[in-house]
DNA sequence: CTACAATCGGATAGGCGACTCCGGTTCCGA
DNA sequence: TCGGAACCGGAGTCGCCTATCCGATTGTAG
């Protein structure tokens, strides 16, 4: 009651090494765990992965959705990064594609955590809105700059780009193991992306 | 004793009245449970809906998975059924893709079956072989007649079309409520089921 | 109609996973 | 070095869900 000096805006934890450590390689852990085991592995699994008690897992994480929310912001921010990284080094043309091999290339994990997430109630968008907004900004950036060098579909927005990626991330995990297939399959949605309803196209 | 006609070549079963009755309504209700609820639904939800006991939904189906399963086949041999019709109806340039907007349009809910079916560890394609057959086959017919009036690209093979509608029912439930990004999302994948690697753009 | 037998359905076990309690240990300031 | 406080960890609790048992009910044959 007196002293409440509780400095909980929201990132101002003077958090101690060790538990700074503990934090970092359970987010690690779970985002490795979680990929190989699939999102309904027990906690227990990643505290014993993390050779953490599964008590320090709570501590963190009050609850084990939160712990997924973390680790998909997580993932989100990287991918954020990584686009914007190519947005310069690829030219306008190639970038957006390029952003697309490489998420398809890394996540037929990010996928199964928006899923889970989504069966959880929560609202995918508003709990990673941060990460969200940025990843969205980078995207939408490089799809205005591939259809201005004329080789995406004018008539392509963000939302359905979006639904795009994430269900071609499903298909490719379904043709797990069929490298040949796969390649046809993102070969069918690269032309369908640059062949435009009447448009010309690039090929 | 008399009149023992069972059609059922390997369950032989000469099921009572209200019995067949209860097992055709729990198939009815689990499958719009499942649509609804997601495949997380618990047993008991069922049971309720359809106004049986819970020992009556395991009586019909030995475990939960036997449920889903059961489910699943239903919805395949429908949509197989579909499909020869679709075959014979439309012509060999159209009906592809007729049954592809078929799939598209009823089955937001097939794919959560068959990632429940997944996680649960069962071969799905095991399970449900006899009427994943038949579908296989269907699928296989509208492809060749497709390709063979010229509007799909040549190289495409079953496995990634399959894959490539699993994905697009993804991608369709992530723009639920967004039916002019659907739209474009549907032309995409279209476009790029025509468009052939070098080979000529049909529209 | 009567009796038999199969089915029904609520109550009940058994297990699994998310989430807390308390003693022991480790870090940080004086 | 020493004291205190924060952190760690494993045992334990709670709730949910799948799956089973037995009395009540209902369909079917004669």
């Amino acid at each position: 009651m007196t002293s409440d000096q509780i400095p909980s805006v929201e990132g101002a934890k003077p958090l101690r090494a060790d538990a700074r450590r503990n934090r970092a390689r359970l987010l690690e852990v779970a985002e490795a765990v979680f990929a190989e085991r699939g999102t309904g592995a027990s906690t227990e699994e990643i505290a014993r992965e993390a050779k953490v008690g599964i008590a320090t897992v709570f501590r963190h994480f009050p609850t084990k959705e939160a712990l997924l929310e973390a680790v998909l912001v997580r993932r989100l921010e990287r991918l954020g990064e990584e686009g914007r990284r190519l947005a310069v080094e690829a030219g306008p043309a190639d970038a957006l594609f390029a952003f697309f091999d490489l998420v398809l290339d890394q996540s037929p994990v990010k996928n199964a955590f928006a899923a889970a997430l989504a069966d959880a109630g929560v609202d995918v968008r508003a709990a990673t809105s941060e990460a969200g907004r940025a990843l969205r900004e980078v995207l939408t950036a490089l799809l205005e700059d591939a259809q201005r060098a004329g080789v995406v579909r004018p008539d392509l927005e963000l939302p359905e780009l979006t639904a795009i990626l994430v269900g071609t991330c499903r298909m490719l995990e379904h043709l797990d193991g069929h490298p040949e297939s796969a390649k046809r399959a993102r070969a069918v949605v690269r032309d369908g992306l640059k062949a435009g309803a009447g448009a010309g196209v690039g090929v």
